[in-house]
DNA sequence: ATGGTAGCGCTGCTA
């Protein structure tokens, strides 16, 4: 089983960096994240017509998730179970039952800055996260919950700690909630196979020239329970789709996550 | 060749 994870900053901006990226990886599913597209204007058909079933939970603005999947997928749902909108307003969770694995495409708010609410929120809602897993998942069967983290989870998945001092993204309370959700039953599929970094990082900053510098973070991350991490093969990263190419578009910030297990 | 925000949507916000 291939498995690949994207955060492509605007579908519409890049179909066409999907379609290549699908035909080229042949994933069995795709997690995509900051679809910036609604409902209504999601491209299911070209997805269908490169053999991939689709779920997709976005307001045309902001965020934005989906799920393709050609080994089949059903009981798709949008935002957490005990949710009373809000969640499913954010248009940051949306999982599937894809090929015998429960997959589960997650959109972690930034949290801008340590003394925003925004902050604030990022950690309650990762407090949603681990409630859902122990309300609706079992770490004894196959699931994936995979994504743009917003996290690096340690100081090696950053080019360079001293520059993310009093940054978000690397504060002991997101990377506890974080641990939070690596204690409920899942490992963190990069470091299972590679235990040490620096990285291998998956989002570089537009702004001055950071991925030409290597500056970057290990922030989108697949996180496996016990069935899927013990059967996987290898987890990389797609330097590729993080270069300009031949495309007319510019790629986007974050690099796909690669995962393949048997 | 020698780079070096981007998308959304319309002015500034978000990342």
């Amino acid at each position: 089983m291939r498995l690949v994870t994207w955060n492509i900053n605007s579908l519409n901006a890049r179909q066409a960096r999907v379609e290549a990226l699908l035909g080229e990886l042949q994933p069995d599913i795709c997690c995509l994240q900051e679809t910036k597209i609604a409902d209504r204007s999601f491209p299911a058909m070209a997805f269908e017509a490169l053999g991939y079933e689709s779920a997709h939970h976005g307001n045309g603005r902001w965020n934005g998730v989906a799920i393709l999947s050609r080994v089949g997928l059903s009981e798709a749902r949008a935002g957490f179970v005990d949710d009373e909108a809000d969640s499913i307003e954010e248009c940051r969770l949306l999982q599937a039952n894809c090929g015998g694995t429960r997959v589960m495409c997650v959109y972690v708010p930034n949290g801008r800055s340590v003394d925003s609410e925004h902050y604030a929120a990022k950690l309650t809602w990762l407090a949603r996260l681990r409630d859902e897993l122990g309300r609706t998942c079992d770490p004894t069967t196959p699931l994936v919950v995979c994504g743009d983290f917003n996290i690096a989870p340690g100081d090696d998945d950053v080019f360079d700690p001293a520059a993310f001092v009093g940054a978000t993204h690397v504060t002991p309370q997101e990377r506890a909630a974080l641990g939070d959700l690596l204690a409920w039953g899942l490992v963190d599929a990069q470091r299972h196979v590679v235990p040490c970094g620096p990285g291998p990082f998956t989002w570089w900053d537009y702004r001055a020239g950071a991925f030409h510098k290597g500056e970057g973070m290990r922030i989108d991350l697949a996180l496996c329970t016990r069935p899927v991490a013990e059967h996987l093969i290898e987890v990389r990263v797609e330097r590729e789709a993080r270069k300009k190419g031949t495309f007319d578009v510019a790629p986007s910030d974050h690099a796909p996550l690669v995962l393949d297990w048997q």
